[in-house]
RNA sequence: GGGGCGUUCGUCUAGUGGUCUAGGACGUCGGCCUUUCACGCCGAAAACCAGCGGUUCGAAUCCGCUACGCCCUACCA
């Protein structure tokens, strides 16, 4: 039972869940499943001025969008709820007295000025400031008159002067901290509110927290945290600090860069299962040279020990290559199902869409899979699918290749062809237009790509004549005819171009 | 100022004393495929393994020092 592995993630509702909290919560999430342990959700709202109900949801749907599943946690409960610390109050309070008790711990009435006017003397001398420990002895009778006085006494532990406090971190190794460095800190506020590094302790000790995966953000943390829960008496959760994923530009994460909620990496049109494995293997390997991993691979595989203790960059450019490997490993369907919400959501399908939109535009998505790298991008490739009209510039339908005369050669005989092809398949039409540049004594690629642009008014499509068939008959033909108007515009405008 | 942690191609990394003239991936560049783009395939450039000094027959791998970076240093979380 006790041997049960138990891990939690505990975000502030502060802010948004952002790239760096992903990897707590992925790597907490594949430690337990990995092992067959609970991944535990608290949140640690006890900051009220800067909590906020959105965070919370922030925080809530971006675990979601990821698939990372909470055993116990809001929503889910638990057996060691509530899983919200401002409902742990209690709890707190108990185990402060408890610690007061047993003289682990002692009220300290020094006020806030007075410990900020030794703060900045130490550091005038360039000297360390440590809490001198001047309540440590106060005897009942300094207390009375400290109360009488009508101040409030915050609560510090009692730190050991000497010896040192370390753990064996399941990412870093051996770390060791010398508890004259540490000092006697704060674990109750002098309005009774615990601090963070208390109410950590008590919650992952009341919740049987066995292992506490972080952020090395934490460390300096953790030497305290373990002093808490020897003065408790009780055994220490095993800890492992990551390091910390910083932007491209090698800062932190959450201010400038990355400071969107995860989730928001759907509305750009990335899939969460890339989006999942980004993250899982930056800075973690698994298996050999591989980095691309079913979600039940990376279960299979993970190993605490294999993540590297220095920091990742996050690279943006490696997430599309990834997503766009995700997307082009979509059956079409899917395919097709996940991008139609970009697709309305920009007006180029009625929302909900109608079968004869869904089937058409489903052909042309089809055209477009292992070209993009994003969903979002599905909009600009499919666009002119869509479009009644497109517009283009006239000199792409002249290669740098080709000739005017050439161009408006192509798009005339092109217009019979289109108009008398019995049978509009991408081998008809492909049989079709290539004996027509034959005809012509043209080249395919120069004349191709006239039709190209005078069909899709762009010089990058997919295949032709996959595109003419997508398109219909009738479309190819108006835009020929378009085609065939704007090369004679050009004509009249730029008379020099004539050779 | 003090403390902790870190340091292999631009980026993510492999590497745990000899097999490393340092391997893979993204990105970049070139080529092939080809009606364009993309995909796919092939290839190239790219890290004197932060620097210095030790240990050793031999070090990216062990030790020390220095530099640089990040984090912490609150009655914040």
């Amino acid at each position: 039972m006790t041997d049960d592995i138990r891990v939690r993630m505990a975000p502030g509702p502060t802010g948004y869940f952002h790239i760096g909290r992903s990897r707590a919560a992925v790597l907490n999430w594949l430690f337990a499943r990995h092992t067959g342990g609970k991944f535990v959700l608290r949140i640690e709202d006890t900051d009220q001025d800067r909590s906020r109900e959105e965070f919370l949801h922030s925080i809530l749907d971006s675990l979601r969008w990821l698939g990372i599943h909470w055993d116990e946690g809001p929503e889910a409960g638990g057996p060691y709820g509530p899983y919200f610390q401002m409902g742990r109050l209690d709890t707190y309070r108990d185990y402060a007295d408890r610690l007061l008790a047993t003289g682990h711990a002692y009220r300290c009435y020094c006020t806030p000025e007075e410990l900020d006017a030794l703060r900045r003397e130490a550091e005038a001398e360039r000297r360390p400031f440590r809490y001198p420990g001047t309540c440590r002895a106060l005897t009942p009778e300094q207390q009375a008159a400290f109360e009488a006085d009508g101040r409030e006494a915050a609560i510090r532990l009692r730190v050991p002067d000497h010896g040192t406090t370390g753990w064996d971190d399941l990412i870093l190794g051996q770390v060791t901290y010398a508890n004259d460095e540490i000092g006697d800190f704060v674990i109750r506020r002098s309005n009774g509110i615990p601090l963070y590094n208390f109410t950590v302790t008590i919650d992952d000790l009341t919740m049987r927290i066995t292992d506490v995966i972080r952020g090395q953000d934490h460390i300096s943390n953790t030497p305290k945290q373990i002093l808490i829960y020897q003065a408790l008496g009780e055994p220490t959760p095993r800890f492992g600090h990551y390091p910390l994923i910083v932007s491209p530009e090698g800062k932190k994460i959450g201010a400038r860069f990355g400071a969107k909620p995860v989730s928001g990496l759907a509305l750009d049109g990335y899939l969460p299962e890339a989006v999942f494995n980004y993250i899982a293997t930056l800075g973690v390997t698994y298996e050999g040279d591989r980095e691309i991993f079913t979600r039940d691979e990376l279960v299979r595989l993970f190993d605490i020990g294999r993540v590297s203790r220095s920091p990742a960059i996050f690279d943006p450019d490696k997430l599309d290559w990834m997503n766009g490997l995700y997307i082009r490993n979509l059956p079409p369907d899917e395919f097709v199902s996940r991008s139609l919400p970009f697709l309305e959501a920009r007006g180029l399908i009625s929302s909900p869409p109608t079968p004869s939109e869904i089937a058409y535009v489903k052909a042309a998505l089809v055209l477009e899979q292992e070209r993009v790298k994003t969903l979002a991008e599905t909009v600009e490739a499919v666009e002119f699918f869509l479009q009644e009209d497109i517009t283009y510039d006239p000199a792409l339908l002249v290669p740098k290749k080709g000739t005017l005369a050439d161009s408006v050669r192509v798009v005339d005989a092109a217009m019979d062809v289109t108009n008398s092809l019995s049978e509009w398949t991408v081998e008809a039409l492909e049989a079709a237009f290539r004996a027509l540049v034959d005809r012509l004594g043209l080249k395919t690629g120069v004349a191709f790509m006239t039709l190209r642009v005078a069909v899709t008014g762009r010089t990058y499509a997919p295949p032709l004549f996959d595109t003419m068939a997508v398109l219909g008959r009738e479309r190819v033909m108006r835009r020929l005819g378009g085609a065939q108007v704007a090369l004679q515009n050009w004509e009249r405008a730029e008379p020099t171009a004539v050779q």
